[in-house]
DNA sequence: TTTTTAAGATTACTATTAGTAAGCTTGTTT
DNA sequence: AAACAAGCTTACTAATAGTAATCTTAAAAA
């Protein structure tokens, strides 16, 4: 990849630099468990303990740190019908299932070149 | 997506499950300025002072540390013609020249959807 | 030839982020 | 009424990142 220098220079509406943006972005989706919580989002809406039974090995404190990241970056909506029902649901935005191009990215890049084990 | 659970389930030569090599794999590329570097040996062997100067923000400990870690997954390797000489030059492998797509991935993707900004 | 400078690190220390474990609240089940 | 479960929150420890100073060696400058 040469790298496109109008678009590396260009700003975008936050006043950062599109290099910068996706700096940001790779560091966000790449937190622990963010991936992964991702993936298991781009089948459809889950809930909590859905997600939590899903993902070996997260916890419940991360597991909600990372949903409200997401809120709070638009991928993720929660749907909760009534709120006094326990029942919440969390579901991608639009905005959060364009992120499968990038999910199918990195499975392509495992399947073919093995994966980065951790140290 | 729909998970395709012949991939999910199934093991690689370390033992592991393809959806664990997902995960190690994107939080790997998503660790604290792997991305952006990644990004800046996509054009070509760079020198540690050229990356360290192109790289804004980046502290010398952690753009060895991260070095070390791209060596030691096969993704970068250091070319020093003479040990004599101190010339050392950092390129990507094949194996991390094929991240590409991902980054492409996610360069598209901030393109369309904007940054995911730090907090 | 001595002095200075620069590349490519390493070390020591602080701050931020992650992991573990327990507990809380409110609705549902027994 | 007691026990359980969903979805959090809090307190504390461990790991990772950030900052800054220092080191070594070769080459350039004086």
């Amino acid at each position: 990849m040469k790298k496109n220098e109008e678009f590396v220079q260009s700003v975008n509406p936050k006043g950062q630099k599109s290099c910068d943006s996706f700096h940001n972005t790779i560091e966000f989706i790449g937190k622990r468990w963010m991936g992964i919580i991702i993936y298991h989002l781009l089948d459809g809406p889950k809930r909590f303990f859905e997600l939590s039974a899903e993902i070996e090995g997260i916890s419940d404190r991360l597991l909600t740190e990372r949903l409200r990241d997401l809120e709070a970056h638009g991928l993720v909506m929660k749907n909760q019908s009534d709120p006094k029902v326990r029942k919440v649901e969390y579901e991608l935005t639009p905005k959060g299932k364009e992120l499968e191009d990038i999910i199918q990215a990195i499975f392509e890049w495992v399947k073919k070149n093995g994966c980065c084990y951790k140290e």
